[in-house]
RNA sequence: GGCGAAUUAGCUCAGCUGGUUAGAGCAGCGGAAUCAUAAUCCGUGUGUCCGGGGUUCGAGUCCCUGAUUCGCCA
C-alpha cells in the first residue's frame, strides 16, 4: 500500500469547561484509528484545539471576573494532563484564539467576499438595554407565540414544540438582566448558503463515495434539498460587540465573525501551528493530505454545509474536507449525557483515582462501530468486559504460558523456523480482517475477532496441557513449543489491540519481548526469540473504583426514587431538629454551592407553595422551583442573589425540570429565610 | 405536527443484497482441569427477533400499520 498522508482533526472542545466523557470517546476513537494508521506507516498529522470564542465564553468569564483570555488560558492549562492520561496522541493542541486562527478566518472572510458569497443585511433583533448586548435565542425567554406556554427559550417551545423567533415570544425577558428586551436594527453578513453555486456544489461534494456515512448524507441531503419553509437559509456569520471574537476585516465598524464560523478554521490554524514548529510548509502539507474530521452527529449540519461550502469557495490552498466520520453520543447507565448537569463520568475523576485509561479506552472501542449510533457506559458491563476480556483472555496467556518458559527454557522462546507455529499461524491468518476492522472504525467487530482468537489460543494451550508435559522429561520439546506458541500469538494479538490498548502493548513489547522501538502492524509476523519473566500487565477493574467514580450519583438515585417536590423536600429537611451525623470533609465537598443571581421569578400556578425561578449561574442558567412562595412575592426576589446547590440532580416536576436548589432557614413556625451572599459575590463563585 | 433512526436471549451486542432447526461474549447452571491475576477448558439457550397485518415457495431481514424510545426540522 502506498503511503497515505492524513490530515486528522476532532471535534473542538469549548473553552469554558473540562473535557467530558463524550470528547474523551471521541478522541478516544480518532486517536484509535490514527494510531492504526500511523503503525501502517503512513504519515499522520493530528491536531485539536480548543473553540475559544462566543458569547457564553465571554459572559461566563464575565461573571468570574476575569477576561475571557483568562479564563481560556485556565482551561487550556488543565487540556495536556487529560489528553496524556488517556494516553491521546495528539501532534498539536492549540485555539482559536490565536494569531494563526486570526489570519485565517480573515483570509477566508475576504476569499468568500471576492467571490461573490457575502451579503450584508440589516436584520432586527432583540436587544438588552441593561446588558447593552444584542441577545442570542438562548438568552431570551418568554411566552411561546402559538400556545402561550410561560417560560420557553428564543427559538423553540418545549411544550408545543412549535420553532419560532425570538422576536416572537411575547413578554420576552432577558435571562442575562431579567430586562425586557427592546427590537434593534443592525447589520450583518450573511454566507450566502443559498447561491446555487453552494447548492450545486454541496450536492456533488455529498454524494462522493466514501466521503460520509450514508445516514449523514441522508441527513444533509434533507437540509440542503428542503423546500418551502424548510428551504436551505442563509448563515448569519458577524455578531454585533461586545463580543469575544475575531473581527471582520476590512470594515470601520467593530463587528466580529459569528465563533461557528472561526471554530472549524481551528482546525487548519492548529496545523499551522504545528507546521511551523515542525518546519513544514503549511500550505503543502494541507494540500497533501486527506482531510478527516472526526465529530459528534450534533454538529453535522456545520461539517457537511457551512464547512466544506467555505472552503470550496475560498479556494486554494484551502480544500474540501475529504472524510467526514460522524459517531453517537455515549450515555451513561441509560441516561443521556448532559454537559451543564453533572452526570456523567468525569474523566478527571477517572484518572485521578488511578483508574487505567486502557481499560476505558478498549471499553470504548468494544462498543464502538462506523455508524452514527449513540453507546451507553454500564458500570457493571465495564467491569465484566474489562475483567473477562482483558485479564481472563488476553493477558492470561501470557500469564500462564510464561512461567513455563522463564524457569525451563531460560525465557529462550522455541525457534520455529519455516514453520509456522499453530496458534501463531491462527491469529496472523486474520490480520486483513483487523485491518480492515480498524480502516474501516469498526472497533467492535475488531475487539470480538481478536477475543475470538484469544479464546482459540487459551483452547488449544489447554489441549496441549503443558502442565502435564512438564511432568514428562522426553516431552520437553513438546512443552517448549506449546508455550513459545501460546506466547508469540500473545504478541501478535498484543500488536492488533496496540492501538486500543496503547501503554499496555508498549509494557508488553518492550518489557516482555525487549522491543525498544514503537510496534508496527507488520509486528504481527514478527517472532521474539526471547521473554523476560512475567510480570502483572493489567489489574482488574475492582467495583470500589466504579462506586468511587459514580460517587455523585448515590444522591442523583435518592432524589429521583422519591415523588416529594423540592418544597417539601426543604421543608421536611427543616423539621430535623437534632443535628445530623457527622460527615467528613469529602463528603462535604460533594456539595457544589454557588452564588446565583434570581434574573426571574415567578409563581407557579397550580401550586401553593412554588415559585419558579430563572438563575444566573455566571454564564449559565438554570431553572429551580422553590417553594417560598408563602414567604416571598416573586417580584421581591428578582435580581438578588442567594446560594444554590448546583449539581443536585434534575428533577422532573409537573410543572418542568428544576435543576438544582436554593438554600433557606425554617423553623417550626411559619417563616422561609433565604440565604444571602455578602456583598461582592458574583454569580457562579462557589461556596465552600 | 412532518421526516428519520432504533426496538434480537438476564446484560452488552452480531446478523451483508430475504434461504437450511436465529448467533457471539458476559452472567447463570452442570462438569473438568490446576499452568495462570478464583484466570482456563468442556457441556448447557422452550428467545412471541416490539405488537398486528401483508408480499413470497421462504422474512429478524421487504411493504403497510400500531407502540415505545431517540434524533432532526438552524
Amino acid at each position: 500500500m502506498s503511503r497515505r498522508r492524513l490530515f486528522v482533526t476532532t471535534a473542538l472542545p469549548y473553552a469554558n469547561g473540562a473535557f467530558h466523557i463524550g470528547h474523551i470517546m471521541e478522541y478516544v476513537q480518532a486517536d484509535i484509528w490514527v494510531r492504526f494508521q500511523r503503525m501502517c506507516g503512513h504519515e499522520v498529522h493530528f491536531v485539536g484545539a480548543d473553540d475559544a470564542h462566543g458569547a457564553p465564553n465571554m459572559l461566563k468569564a464575565e461573571a468570574e471576573g476575569v477576561t475571557p483570555e483568562q479564563l481560556v488560558a485556565r482551561i487550556a492549562a488543565e487540556r495536556p494532563a487529560h489528553l496524556r492520561g488517556f494516553h491521546l496522541g495528539f501532534d498539536n493542541w492549540h485555539s482559536t484564539h490565536s494569531p494563526e486562527n486570526t489570519e485565517l478566518s480573515q483570509d477566508i472572510f475576504r476569499r468568500l467576499v471576492a467571490a461573490g458569497l457575502i451579503d450584508r443585511r440589516a436584520i432586527e433583533q432583540l436587544y438588552d438595554p441593561v446588558k447593552g448586548m444584542f441577545l442570542a435565542d438562548r438568552y431570551v425567554r418568554g411566552e411561546c407565540p402559538n400556545c402561550g406556554a410561560p417560560d420557553q427559550y428564543g427559538d423553540a417551545c418545549e411544550n408545543c414544540s412549535s420553532v419560532y423567533a425570538a422576536t416572537a415570544l411575547k413578554n420576552p425577558r432577558s435571562t442575562l438582566s431579567g430586562a425586557t428586551p427592546v427590537l434593534r436594527s443592525s447589520d450583518h453578513f450573511f454566507f450566502r448558503l443559498s447561491d446555487p453555486r453552494c447548492v450545486g456544489f454541496l450536492k456533488q461534494w455529498l454524494q462522493t463515495p466514501g466521503r460520509l456515512q450514508p445516514q449523514v448524507v441522508n441527513k444533509a441531503r434533507e437540509w440542503l434539498e428542503g423546500a418551502g419553509d424548510k428551504a436551505l437559509g442563509d448563515w448569519d456569520i458577524s455578531r454585533d460587540p461586545p463580543y469575544f471574537g475575531i473581527r471582520v476585516p476590512d470594515i470601520a465598524e467593530e463587528k466580529y465573525l459569528y465563533v461557528w464560523l472561526d471554530a472549524p478554521i481551528g482546525y487548519l490554524a492548529s496545523l499551522k501551528n504545528y507546521c511551523a514548529k515542525k518546519g513544514l510548509d503549511f500550505a503543502a502539507t494541507l494540500n497533501a493530505s486527506e482531510q478527516i474530521h472526526f465529530i459528534g452527529k450534533d454538529i453535522i449540519y456545520f461539517h457537511t454545509l457551512f464547512w466544506p461550502a467555505m472552503l470550496k469557495f475560498a479556494g486554494a490552498p484551502y480544500k474540501v474536507p475529504d472524510r467526514v466520520y460522524v459517531h453517537g453520543f455515549i450515555g451513561v447507565s441509560g441516561e443521556k449525557m448532559s454537559k451543564s448537569r453533572g452526570t456523567g463520568i468525569s474523566p478527571q475523576r477517572y484518572l485521578d483515582i488511578g483508574m487505567n485509561p486502557d481499560w476505558l479506552r478498549y471499553y470504548i472501542a468494544a462498543k464502538l462501530n462506523a455508524a452514527v449510533e449513540d453507546i451507553d457506559f454500564n458500570p457493571d458491563d465495564f467491569l465484566a468486559r474489562v475483567n473477562s476480556d482483558l485479564v481472563g483472555k488476553y493477558v492470561n496467556i501470557a500469564s500462564r504460558a510464561a512461567g513455563f518458559v522463564s524457569k525451563q527454557f531460560g525465557g529462550r522462546l522455541y525457534d520455529f523456523g519455516d514453520e509456522s507455529p499453530p496458534s501463531w499461524g491462527l491469529v496472523v491468518a486474520q490480520d486483513d480482517s483487523i485491518a480492515e476492522g480498524y480502516e474501516s472504525r469498526e472497533f467492535g467487530r475488531v475487539v470480538r475477532e481478536v477475543m475470538a482468537l484469544a479464546d482459540r489460543v487459551n483452547q488449544r494451550f489447554d489441549e496441549a496441557k503443558p502442565w502435564d508435559l512438564a511432568k514428562d522429561p522426553s516431552r520437553r520439546d513438546d512443552l517448549h513449543r506449546a508455550c513459545s506458541d501460546a506466547l508469540l500469538a500473545f504478541f501478535a494479538l498484543s500488536v492488533y489491540l496496540a492501538p486500543i490498548l496503547p501503554a499496555t502493548a508498549r509494557r508488553v513489547a518492550r518489557e516482555l519481548f525487549g522491543l525498544e522501538r514503537e510496534l508496527t502492524f507488520d509486528d504481527r509476523r514478527l517472532r521474539p526469540a526471547r521473554i523476560a519473566p512475567f510480570k502483572h500487565l493489567l489489574t482488574r477493574v475492582e467495583e470500589k473504583q466504579l462506586d468511587a467514580l459514580f460517587e455523585l450519583l448515590p444522591a442523583a438515585a435518592e432524589a429521583t426514587r422519591s415523588p416529594q417536590t423540592h418544597a417539601e423536600h426543604q421543608q421536611h429537611a427543616a423539621r430535623e431538629q437534632a443535628v445530623s451525623d457527622v460527615i467528613t470533609i469529602e463528603d462535604f465537598a460533594k456539595l457544589d454551592l454557588r452564588i446565583a443571581r434570581i434574573v426571574a421569578a415567578e409563581a407557579v400556578e397550580g401550586a401553593d407553595k412554588l415559585v419558579k425561578l430563572t438563575l444566573d449561574l455566571g454564564g449559565e442558567t438554570r431553572t429551580v422551583f422553590a417553594g417560598i412562595k408563602a414567604a416571598y412575592a416573586p417580584e421581591a426576589l428578582t435580581g438578588r442573589l442567594t446560594v444554590m446547590v448546583a449539581n443536585l440532580a434534575p428533577r422532573k416536576m409537573r410543572f418542568g425540570v428544576s435543576e438544582g436548589m436554593i438554600l433557606a432557614a425554617s423553623g417550626d413556625g411559619p417563616g422561609i429565610h433565604l440565604i444571602a451572599p455578602d456583598e461582592g459575590a458574583q454569580p457562579g463563585m462557589r461556596v465552600k
